[in-house]
DNA sequence: ATACGTTATGTAATAACATATCAATATGCG
DNA sequence: CGCATATTGATATGTTATTACATAACGTAT
């Protein structure tokens, strides 16, 4: 996400972006989280991470794995299962609860944050935005989960004149 | 849940209560949905929806199918999943998704509304409150998943006293 | 340089969650 | 009744996630 983007409006993720400003700004603010709390990002997790940043939508770990298998990463489940989570705990991606799937997060450095996601179930295109957590009398919110489902500006524009479309568009 | 819980302050299903009220009121709704509906409210369903109602948890299908088994209800996992999915379609359950499980909806009657969740992670007790959804602009929401995990005023309050206490609560 | 503690990775096996498909049966209705 | 539809039964398989244990790499103090 190129530092051109407003906080309000269409989220970047859903338009045509630079994405790879997006991909290298994310993995330089990765390397300075991992600097800053002594995490090492190494070869495999940065693969990982690298992996994720290729497109704004989450991917399975068993799809991170298959793509670790092809270039002689890891085949084992573990393998992409601790590299994801490494991330997570880090900050450096969130796991999407209603997909069972990763996103990488482009502005890790931005505190600790209780995001939230858009998913486009057309493109399958994810955009995180930040929101008020529920905050309820009396209960101590630890983590929050946050995701609404539904279409993009960009697709739901397809969808008035082509109908039942089901093999969606190509964000990046 | 019975009638004198008021809509603010710690949700009932944290405290204790007369639980038979949540169960009577809950299940007279749900014949009155599908009575509405034209849904049918079979021996099964109404014996799963009877299962999620007995504790203010929820459960996965597999716990469910294993009480149906008991039963003789059944014991293959689509019958679990086939009631699970009718109950949550008619809004007479809830899925959670950061549990991958089912927890029965104690107003099924109330809108076509976007529920968050409380989830205390201690005595795992889960309560259904109402929220505000995102609201983007051009996205068009079609569902949204909003959960909260963390403590509920009891165990917080027991945490005060008893450290790492792992077996948590009893909450109906 | 070597021994030790720690962190990360490799591997096997399995647990946990979920769906596709097809056959059989039950229910509502003209 | 006889048809259409909804529900249930059963088999098989697909998908996601974890536990347990073994090995390798790294940092560092001697």
């Amino acid at each position: 996400m190129p530092h051109d983007a407003p906080h309000t409006g269409t989220p970047p993720e859903f338009t045509p972006h630079d994405h790879s400003a997006c991909v290298a700004d994310a993995m330089l603010a990765a390397q300075e989280v991992c600097d800053q709390s002594g995490a090492r990002l190494t070869k495999l997790r940065r693969r990982v991470l690298e992996i994720l940043l290729e497109k704004h939508s989450p991917l399975g770990a068993y799809d991170v794995l298959a793509r670790l298998d092809a270039e002689g990463l890891g085949s084992k489940p573990p393998v992409a299962y601790r590299a994801l989570g490494f991330l997570v705990d880090q900050g450096l991606a969130h796991r999407i609860e209603s997909l069972n799937a990763f996103v990488a997060c482009l502005r890790p450095q931005d505190e600790g944050h209780a995001p939230a996601f858009l998913i486009c179930r057309s493109c399958g295109t994810v955009a995180e935005i930040t929101a008020q957590a529920v905050a309820p009398p009396g209960f101590v919110v630890e983590k929050t989960t946050i995701e609404a489902e539904g279409l993009c500006a960009t697709c739901a524009a397809k969808q008035d004149t082509a109908h039942q479309d089901k093999t969606g568009g190509t964000p990046a």
